[in-house]
DNA sequence: TATGAATGAGTATTCATTCAT
DNA sequence: AATGAATGAATACTCATTCAT
């Protein structure tokens, strides 16, 4: 893949810096192009707005993470062992990234109820991972088959989102990939007992 | 008997219409003002700032709402039954007052770290409410001893949030509260086959 | 003099005191109220507004300034003695009521045209015994038949008046005084060598 | 040949105009702007906010001020005539341009201490001019050895300034520059009787 | 007289966006 | 494509003043 538009990414990274060291709202534009060594003006040839540039930040990491994942799941493996895989990269990816994780779980919601519904939109790449490793493991009788999907969706998602947010509001003091499979034992055989 | 405080009562309620209905970078103080139906100023005898009015909003709501929860899981009842009130009777709450849940599962989340930071100690009672359940659980043998009851928390937590959320952003098409006993099930049995 | 108006002095000394502390524009209205321990709309009795409480002031404070003056250069002085023992008492007076100096060299002057035009007013009573000292000077010959009035009343005043700004900028660091009997030499005498 | 930064230039002229008319306190920032033909914001390019507008004002004044007093002041003539010459083109310069006048004497001291400690900053070169006159005149015996500089300084900077606001308080209804002589000699040879 | 809760007019400043170069 | 100077809309907050008690 060429560089083609080398401006583009570097406002991007740049972005995503900004707005992890300073917040969505506290990231004024010429911030953004100062960090990304272009001029103010440039930003909006490559973006309609500010709020393109966070969509933007958002669309192209989801990207990447939803690509890593669904590799990550082709595999021959069981749903159980695909969940854990996804919540251990998910984990992974976000802990590697450390400014990456706090766009995701607290500067991409301070955004207004259109955005987020297109945040919503480029999330459904994700959860229909969810959704194929739920569907397996209902047919393969790993998982139940009264589970509602869409609740399950919810609470895997749930769960994981909740479990970084907490993480990063504990300013990332601990290991996250290792509660990768106590989580994912969770989310298989919640809270009660099982013998 | 005279009305204590009323003013501000009524900026408080006037807060919550407003901040459903335009958000809350879009509820400015004048307009909040001309819907309690008090002079601009008058805000400021009762409330810091503006992230003041939100933050009170919150805590006031979120108050009664413990309050409610904590009478709730008083009785004699299982840990299991515990969970499901507490989950019925969180959904109930928001589905009786639409604005509060619109400001709850969106607005409040469009603020910055310090805010959030003041947020999550203010949820902390209700998070207390989950932990003490989880315990009496795990003491009576319903849930398992191996649980962990942080991460345990983070997923009834992290479920029934997304759970609401999802319903928010979907307009609130669909009756929350019959989803209460699913959502029980789920997290005490999780997606795993159980005979 | 009975008390008759004790609120009034109340909060004319309390206005001196915030005024000097604070400077003007910072004495909210409130702010000397409470100094004057009295509550914000009893001020609205005793003065029209703000602006008529600085006036009021400096009228009060200036009354006894020119009575004081006016006693002092009654006897059977000469025109220099006279001169003298004005800029002497005009020192004392300043240098004996710190606050009082900083709100009439400093927070008086922050004012509009209007009020500084109400200002030069009562200002008249002070330059009028300059006049008296002037002509007497004349009339007896200590001062020169040549001299204008007007101008040299206004090189009297503003010499006075710059050796106590000048005085209070350097935050009162000298003893001021004792700089009387020059600045009486130096006003009748000139810069010139004189044998 | 460009003009350099004409919108500081612009903003600077306007700015003297707005001030002579309306003054410092009602001269909001965006009818300087107005008057200036530029944008509100664009202000902010060039100065740090308002109170930054009316030292640079002055500065800017101030210094061509100093600049021409002291060609004036450069050739091989007596203190004393140097003095008439200080005096006579402060009168002229004041005189030709009655809105810097109205600033210069009125507007400028309705500030706080902090800005009232930054144009004494200014005015230092001002009185260095001064100190020169003296000293030159002390030593070639024109002025009296006994005189003492600080003191002298502030008789003939509080005798000019005090000119000067006189009439200007008086609208400007005579002509200044033609009072230079007399208040030179009053300077210069005091009240007293001078044979 | 005295109070102090309530009022609401008034404004400096920021910053996303544009556009002439 | 790239620049960055210029734009101007938009708003939280203060505080002098009022008036019902």
């Amino acid at each position: 893949m060429k560089t083609q538009k080398p401006k583009y990414k570097q406002i991007i990274d740049a972005a995503v810096v900004t707005f992890a060291e300073n917040g969505y709202h506290q990231s004024q534009v010429s911030k953004i192009a100062k960090n990304a060594k272009v001029a103010d003006g440039t930003i909006y040839l490559y973006f309609k707005n500010k709020e393109d540039i966070l969509i933007s930040v958002f669309q192209e990491k989801m990207g990447q993470f939803v690509e890593k994942l669904e590799e990550v799941i082709q595999g021959e493996n069981s749903a159980s062992e695909k969940l854990r895989l996804l919540i251990e990269n998910h984990f992974r990816i976000l802990s590697e990234d450390s400014n990456l994780a706090i766009v995701t779980q607290l500067e991409l919601r301070q955004t207004n109820k259109e955005l987020r519904a297109q945040i919503n939109e480029i999330l459904k790449g994700y959860l229909q991972l969810v959704d194929q490793i739920l569907i397996q493991g209902i047919e393969t009788g790993e998982f139940s088959k009264e589970l509602d999907t869409r609740l399950a969706r919810q609470m895997v998602f749930g769960t994981i989102d909740e479990t970084v947010t907490t993480w990063v509001m504990n300013e990332q003091k601990y290991d996250l990939v290792r509660l990768a499979p106590k989580v994912k034992d969770m989310l298989i055989h919640g809270c009660g007992s099982h013998h």
